[in-house]
DNA sequence: CGATTGTCTACTAAACTGATAGAGATATAA
DNA sequence: TTATATCTCTATCAGTTTAGTAGACAATCG
């Protein structure tokens, strides 16, 4: 799973990443508009400036704005940002790889073989795709209902 | 990333399937023999038992085998029994959905977009192997050294 | 019987997560 | 140069999850 976090993150990069160019956008008109807790996405935001992702202006006027072209943003980026990683398990990370514990030798498992599998299929993914992207939404699935 | 339990289930139902047939398995020798803690490895195949994808026999030369034929238990119906859904964000479940906290509207919601597309690759390869595949182990990453 | 092997429920310590508090820094403009 | 609007940083916190353990119990075999 994404931690709430991360998806803040996407969300608010999003955000920026439509008004690209349109001057600063104020910390509370994400918060508002993304429906993102307001002090926590200060925090996230101030990460993202200290990253290079997003540039910030303080005072009257001031707010946030990407630091880059959104189609320079990958959503793979992103998420290695936030996450340290897109593997499942974390020797099968390729960036930041660490040993699992209490596992068998790397050159032995093949939990780690089909991870780094699965690993550079998502990552395949994620970094063709970029804020610049329109994605397709889709309907919300049928509302499960209670057994009467 | 998955949770050491998902891996030790993972990793613990590999090596029964490397035995398909063979008789049972004593809890021990796979606890010795994959690297998992002898007490946590007892809730995990108690678990596996109760979901039906282990049969145990207790007492003397009791143990543990799969009850399917490895061809037949995929690498994507394990995680989502352990770990509920392979999705990355509950929102983009398609069996265990869950709405999202502090999100969009599931219809709006391009991160949801993306995450289900993700979700849908991840299933088509998941739902492709399965324990009597032979997976192909990778070289260990070269160890990154301490700067001196 | 008694040794062996699995089953079950409860418990715990540590880590992580989501979120908030609040004092501080900086920019603008009147 | 002061008032105010904004962002910044560090600390803290409560709740949850995770990994693992304890220990009494049940079944099977000879």
């Amino acid at each position: 799973m994404l931690s709430q976090k991360t998806r803040y993150t996407i969300r608010a990069l999003q955000h920026l990443a439509d008004r690209w160019r349109q001057g600063p956008v104020r910390l509370d008109a994400i918060a508002e508009a993304q429906n993102i807790p307001r002090k926590f996405l200060t925090v996230i935001l101030s990460e993202m400036v200290r990253e290079g992702l997003v540039i910030s202006h303080r005072g009257r006027e001031g707010g946030y704005e990407l630091a880059l072209d959104p189609v320079d943003v990958r959503y793979g980026d992103i998420i290695r940002l936030t996450r340290g990683s897109l593997a499942l398990v974390p020797c099968a990370a390729r960036n930041a790889h660490e040993h699992c514990t209490n596992c068998l030798p790397e050159a032995e498992c093949r939990l780690r073989g089909l991870m780094l599998t699965l690993r550079d299929e998502m990552a395949a993914m994620l970094d063709r795709m970029s804020l610049a992207d329109p994605i397709e939404v889709e309907a919300p699935f049928a509302e499960e209902r209670e057994p009467a």
